[in-house]
DNA sequence: TCGGATTACGTGCACCGTAATGATC
DNA sequence: GATCATTACGGTGCACGTAATCCGA
């Protein structure tokens, strides 16, 4: 048995041609480092350099250990990177979410009823939200389809109408409702996180041109101090003050419409049995 | 980077069920142990065990951390055999032989040749043996072939010719010479180490049966003290003494009389130069 | 003369073993 | 009481850093 610290200060000469650099690098002193090279050498029962009195190089055992060596620390690494997600894991309970207005109540649902566990969260558009969910990537995904019932266990949590919010003198401020389409070819101020919603504008509106704002507050304070169009939804009503004297309307398209589920793994139906509950008896 | 020793330990652990049987393995005290499983813990940042206060166990990550650990070790170990291998055999020469008879010979000369050079030889029937050549098994071969001259370099060494050794009182004692066929269905004493002969005395007699003896001295008792016919060749007479009052008569097949090759891979053909000039001169 | 490797030497501390403690069966 | 893990404590070996030496450009 060799330990690895020998094998890493090899490569960390190999890396930097003399002793003195690389024993730099590691943080020890040249004499330590010499001393450990001889030492692998001699636990390796095998000679690794060229000595010629004031330069050290690798010979060919040398050259062929670094190589084993590099692969062997990445190995390590790699390892222990895995051991601690896979500790990680236990400990948190990602949610992935096609939409970003559930994601503050779920967060504050799950940390109530699984104490202790960490919450992290990621809005995506992305289509293969599921199949992460699958793979494990998240536990609990929140979904605007119903998933298969084979292999997913779900229920419903709420609704969600698409608005657009128009300045009152916005030439179709008056409308009851519009198509997105008649939309189209306009320039609208849009968050950056809303995930599926942000694949629905860009398809039914190819001609569009849309500000991504990173920021929920920077887009309040555009909205507020623009005539751009931008949208909403019923539910982002019913939370944020009623600042603007913009108008909001309906958008007619069935898409525009959200039902949004709660998901998990069947396997993993008991462990969330609490967060289902809660949904099920509103 | 974590020293690979802790995880020795906790594979230890792992094997055996309690620190104290697994420090007994380890030649360590058992309060040692439990303080380097308490700082592999603490380095990977991670709960590997169940504490019950007197019963350590691992946990999930525990678990996880044991199958990984093996598997490093278990390349750690590779690595550590490869690379001495590739030392090794940079001062050894590897010498295949399809006959027993050249080797001596060859050890001795090549032992003067490449002073300091380890010589290890083999003898085998194996047809293989000009793809462990290619392959690098073996640097130099005697061959019973001159093998292909696109990818090795040989020269002829000595021819040799088979006998068969047989009592006087033997019914065929008195032939001029003897086809192997004419043999078939008896008993003989073979010696075990006499690569491709071997193969030719099964393969032309298919029906008589073999004592094979590892042992060239309790062979020549055998020889001298049995009425059992066996197999000789004028290579072997003209070193050996004549001690026993046999006859020796020539085989008749053509594969009786076998020549035999030195041969190297083609890029080894300079390194061994030395050993062919030998051969050549002569 | 400087940069680099090795050798010499004294020192500190990391790790060990023994002993004590606590806990469980 | 036996077994097992952890904590306490004192001792020591070993790997470190500093300093000195040697060598080559």
């Amino acid at each position: 048995m060799i330990e690895i610290h020998l094998f890493e200060q090899l490569v960390a000469f190999a890396e930097h041609g003399t002793l003195s650099a690389a024993a730099e690098e590691l943080h020890i002193s040249q004499p330590a480092l010499s001393r450990s090279m001889q030492r692998l050498e001699e636990e390796l029962d095998v000679k690794l350099f060229e000595r010629q009195k004031s330069r050290l190089s690798l010979n060919e055992n040398g050259e062929l250990t670094v190589r084993y060596a590099r692969n062997l620390l990445l190995q390590e690494n790699s390892m222990i990177e895995q051991i601690r997600a896979f500790d990680r894991k236990k400990r948190t309970i990602s949610l992935g979410s096609c939409a970003p207005i559930l994601v503050p109540e779920f967060v504050s649902l799950l940390s109530q009823l699984y104490e202790g566990m960490t919450i992290s969260t990621e809005v995506t558009g992305d289509p293969r939200l599921l199949s992460r969910l699958q793979e494990g990537r998240y536990q609990l995904a929140i979904l605007n389809k119903k998933p298969d019932e084979e292999e997913f266990y779900s229920c419903f949590v709420s609704s969600e109408q698409l608005y657009v919010f128009l300045p009152p003198v916005h030439p179709l401020a008056d409308a009851d409702g519009l198509y997105l389409k008649e939309l189209d070819g306009q320039t609208f101020l849009l968050y950056s996180q809303t995930g599926f919603w942000d694949g629905l504008c860009r398809r039914k509106m190819p001609n569009a041109r849309f500000l991504m704002q990173q920021d929920m507050e920077v887009l309040g304070e555009l909205v507020a101090n623009s005539a751009l169009p931008s949208f909403t939804t019923d539910c982002v009503m019913r939370q944020a003050d009623p600042v603007s004297d913009r108008v909001a309307i309906p958008i007619l398209d069935e898409e525009a419409h959200a039902s949004y589920y709660c998901a998990c793994v069947k396997s993993e139906k008991a462990r969330f049995r609490p967060v289902f509950r809660h949904y099920e008896k509103k």
